[in-house]
Order: structure tokens, then sequence, then C-alpha cells
DNA sequence: TGATCTACTGGAAACGTTTCCATAAACTTA
DNA sequence: TAAGTTTATGGAAACGTTTCCAGTAGATCA
């Protein structure tokens, strides 16, 4: 039924040997032998069965990402830079969502056994320290995109500094009640995202030599509505913050609702600040926080092919910067009685 | 250094096929023989070799899904319904995006013949009826979402009446002078999708008795700044539209940038209707047309996995409703002088 | 001319499963 | 107890490649 290299060798009346070293274009093959198999493939329109073929090489051609919430825009966007990295060198793409825990310590453990991956791109997600030596003991390529582990090779976008950035700009135009509102930890999804937003708070508030007051922080879900309710408890305080850095530009977008029901002008009376850089700040005008998306996808594909090709290199830490993006929901703070 | 199955069938004192009907949880192993291979297994924490096992099952457990601009909103949302069928069902999904004719034409030809993915899920993309051929021949099981082949398995939503729905909603605020905002042909990606909507378009005014005006349809770029170009030369026409109908939300977003260039108010001198339903549409409060675009991704998988099942179907064509969303972009006719 | 290389070629072995056939063991039945 | 039936088991063959080793045919050299 289906054509075989022994077909090929056949037609073209040489060893299955000899048809192999063509495909593979090895050395030693005569010219005309060459030739006379070649055209036997096409004759045949003969393809290498790659289940086969993976059998021997221990090589499937096919790259795991894992992803939580993958459906998010900001993954959506690395996701971009990854599927353009791979795509170009002719690997395919295969999708893990992770959206409980459970689910996260499945592919954890299954994926590095069954090898239907030739590496691991994970995204957003910090692995155990064990599930990170499991990886090394069975030899599953692992690279770490917006997240760090000291044993495995990570990609990671300076949270501090971009959280600083955000802070010292509005500090910059007058405010000097900043309200923030964090993204909640979900299964230990974004530790050290919200964390390192939290310290390039304090960094900023130090050197410009404000008092932090924790009233003025809150941790809500990463999406709209949580940042809604934050942003609606923060300006219900007597004595409301002029300006709201929100840990992502979802929740910005709930700010913004917030503002509008406490009629609210923006910027002149609240000026508001997200943090990611997605589509949507941009159609709603949002300054932001920008982080470059589909190069930490791409540079994380082609970091992770490289160590598939050369397994045995120490762990490397490659940090990305971030973008300050003023549209017009900043603006200098306003006078407050 | 890899555990197999020979090794597993040594610890347990039995022969490889009695490992491997443990396994499969084949009849007529004796319960004391099934537990001494279980306690092997276990102890060594083996795990069958997928690709051996795909060698001779020719099953690989993986979907592939095609789709065009996989990072747009539509995509997504129908991405994560297939998604979530596919996880369920212990399924891996091998993401292939077509972001040109040539690679959207190798894939079709590519993959096929080597057969790294057990089925194909088309989205929104039409085969010509040479390739559907060859689908049928190779033995690869496909079904097509938002896409319509006589040859082949598909699920498509009404565009027809999407769009009369659209327009009649228009029609009965006393709309007359109606804009019809269409999208481009892309390297035919979205032929059908256009023309129904037109047919739709067409459908509402006859019933309503209303002149066809053809300077009142345009089409563009199925994005923002198409939908704003079109919308802008639509309003600075003598007698310009009181509502638009946008093929797109992404487009409608682009007529509201035109409106408020052009300092017409939504919806009491511009009603404008988009199509889709995106989560842009909810955030910018557009009325539009809602697709069921996660259960189209979802009833697609299913389907196909049925098929990967049970190959020898005759194709089948499930045609799912759109509904209308009225939001703040939506009203009354103006009085026009 | 015979010996020694070198360039090329054929095909067995291996990869880790499942399938299938032969055979052994355990029951039934008369 | 002997013959017949069913249940359980071992392991060879097969899946379609790549790798490697042995071998052949020329070419080169003394």
């Amino acid at each position: 039924m289906t054509i075989t290299i022994h077909d090929v060798a056949r037609v073209a009346g040489v060893g299955i040997g000899t048809v192999s070293r063509v495909i593979n274009n090895s050395t030693n093959v005569k010219p005309m032998t060459r030739e006379k198999v070649l055209h036997a493939i096409a004759q045949l329109d003969y393809r290498p069965n790659p289940i086969a073929r993976s059998m021997i090489s221990k090589r499937t051609g096919s790259i795991g990402v894992v992803v939580p919430f993958f459906t998010r825009f900001f993954f959506i966007e690395v996701l971009r830079g990854t599927e353009a990295a791979l795509a170009q060198l002719g690997r395919d793409l295969v999708l893990y969502n992770v959206e409980t825990n459970a689910q996260r310590d499945r592919y954890f453990t299954e994926l590095p056994m069954h090898r239907k991956v030739d590496g691991l791109l994970i995204l957003s997600l910090t692995p155990e320290d064990a599930t990170a030596s499991t990886f090394a003991e069975k030899g599953m390529p692992v690279v770490l995109v917006d997240a760090y582990s000291p044993y495995l090779h990570s990609l990671v976008i300076d949270n501090v500094k971009g959280a600083y950035q955000a802070v010292k700009c509005l500090i910059e135009k007058g405010h000097r009640r900043i309200g923030f509102i964090n993204g909640i930890v979900e299964g230990n999804f974004k530790f050290n995202q919200a964390n390192d937003r939290l310290i390039g708070l304090h960094r900023a508030f130090g050197e410009a030599g404000l008092l932090f007051e924790p009233e003025l922080v809150l941790a809500t879900e990463w999406n709209r509505q949580g940042g809604k309710e934050a942003a609606t408890q923060l300006l219900s305080q007597k004595n409301r913050p002029t300006a709201i850095f929100a840990a992502s530009d979802v929740q910005a977008v709930g700010v913004l609702d917030a503002a509008r029901a406490c009629k609210l002008q923006v910027p002149a009376d609240l000026s508001i600040i997200g943090f990611d850089g997605i589509e949507v700040s941009e159609l709603l005008e949002i300054s932001t926080i920008q982080q470059p998306m589909q190069q930490m996808g791409q540079l994380g594909a082609y970091k992770l092919m490289e160590l598939i090709e050369n397994p045995q290199q120490p762990p490397e830490l490659i940090r990305l910067s971030t973008t300050l993006i003023e549209r017009r929901t900043t603006g200098p703070a306003p006078f407050m009685a």
C-alpha cells in the first residue's frame, strides 16, 4: 500500500542503504546512482515515513509549548513569535494548554517520559526544583520564557525595572498618591511577576522619598473584573489616589471602567498605566509598559533549538527590557483638596 | 538506558506478549500474572514508547489544526474550543499557521503524506477539489470549520442569515441608507464569507423593499485600518449612510475611529454593527452578530475524532447559527435633511 | 602484474512496540 | 481417565527507517 524505501530501492535497482544515503545526502554515492534513486523517488512520489525515522534518530521534529491560559493576549503574542521561529526551522508546534495545577503537573511529569517532542518551551510557569531535575535526568531540553529557575535556561523580562518605569513616570507627573493593583497568584502561576512588580514600585517610591502606603496596594484576578473591583475600592477611599498602576493591561481596562462609573475623567482626574502592551491597550489608548512579547517567544524557540543540538550547556539567564509607552491615560496630577 | 517492554517482561518473569496484553488491557491475562506485570511496571516506572506504538498502530494521537493568521481573535476563540475538546480526549494539538498561499499549499500537500497527525482540522480555508480528493486518497480524515467543500465534512455558520440579521436590525430601527463594509479576498482566504454576507444584505434589502446602492458597498482589508478608510469614504459622500454594517468586528472598530474623526456621535448620528462577537466588541460595546466560535472549534474536533474512528462516512454539512447582540452602537435612525 | 587503497554499494541488525501463531496449562465432559 | 475445549502464555515477525560492517570494483603504485 504505502511506498517504502524498499520500493524505491527496487525501482532504482539499488540497495536500501544507498537510497537512505541519497535521502540524507550522505557522502560516497556515485552521481549516476544518485540520479537513478532521485528519479525513482520522484516517479513513486515517495516520502520517508517520519515515524520510522524517529524510531531510530530519537528526534520527532516537534516542539512542545506549555502555556497557561493560551487565549490570553499576552500568551498569544508570545506564541506568535514562537510559531514564526519554529515554522521557519520546519519544526512542528504542539500546544499544551494549562488551566489547573493538576494539568500542569501532569504535563511536567508525562512530557519528558514519552518522547513525542524534542524539547519543551514553558511559558510563565516555574517548575519545582524536583521537576527541573527530572527534565535533566530524562534528557529533555527545556527553556523557560517569562519565568526563572536556576536549573533551567530562562528568558525573562525585567519586571522590577518595568514597574519602576511605570511608577517613576507617574511620580514625575506630580502624582503622590499612587494606587497599585497587582495580580494574585493563581496556582503559583504568576508568582514572580507579581512580586517583582511590587519591588519595582517600592524602588521608585524609595527613590522619590515617597512613603509606601499599604492601603493603596491590592491584589486581584488578572482580568478586567478584578481591575474594576480593586479600582472601585481604591477610588472610594477618603483620600483617593490620583493615579493607578495596574499589573496588567486587562486589569487597567477594568480601572477605566471603574473611573467611568465614578465619573472621573481620565487622565484629568485619574491617571492610569497598565503593563504588557497587548493590542487592547492600543485600542483603548492606555499608557502601558510594553513587553517584547514576540521577541520573547522567538528567542525562546531559537534558544531551545540550540539546546536540542547541543544539550550540555549550563543554564543561562537572558534578560529583556520593557518599554514605557505613553498614550492617553497618563497626565499631570490634579490638584486635590 | 531507556526501559523497554523487554525489561518489564524480564522483571515480571513473563513474555513480552503478556506485558503488551496487560498494557493494552486485552483479555485473557490471569489476574495473578497481571499483578506481577503491573508491579514490574510500577517498579521500573516504565512508559510504553509512543513512537514505537505509532509505528505499528499507524496512529500518532496528534491532530493537526491548519489555521490562517492564528493570532486573530476569531481563530483564537475557535482554537480555544478545539484545544479543550482535544485535551479532554488526550490528543495532542499541532498548530499549523498559514500566512501565505504557498504555505497553505505546502501544508495541504505535505500533511497527508507524512502521517505525523491522525487528522486535520482546517479553519476558514477551502481546499481545491483536487486537494480534497488527495486527502481522500491518502486516507487523511479532514474536517473543515468555517469553510465548505462538497467533498469534505464541513461545519459552517450561516453567514447569509447573520448578515440578514444585522441589516434587518438596522432597517427596523428606521435606517434607510445603510453602508456595508465587506472584507476582501486575501489569497482566497475568506471568499465565501464575504460573498454570503453580501447576499444576506441583499435579502434584507429586498424584503424591506429597499434599493441596493452599489456606492454604499466597499470591500477592504479585514482589519481596523481597512474599516476606518472605507468608513471615511462612505461618510464623506453627499448623502451619507446613517448606519454601517461591517463584515467583522475589527473593521467595525475602524468605523468607530472614522466616526470620531468625522465628529459623528454613535449611535445618535451613526449606527454601527459588526460581525464575529470577539472580545473587543464587548470591550468597546459594539453591537454585533455573534458567531458560536468556541462551539465551532469544539464540534469540529469531536466530528474529526469520530471520523478518525470511522473514516467511511459521506461528507456531512453542519450548519450553526449566529446571534444578534445589541450593545451601544446601534440606535434609531437620525432625521436627515 | 600483483598488492594496496579508495570509493561505492548491499543488506543485516537495531529501534520498541503490537499482532499473531503455536503451544502449554487448566478445565470439562463422558 | 482420556479426549476435547477453553484459557493463558511465549516469542517470532512485522512496522519503515538508519547505521554499520563486509565486500566489490576500480584506481594507484611499485
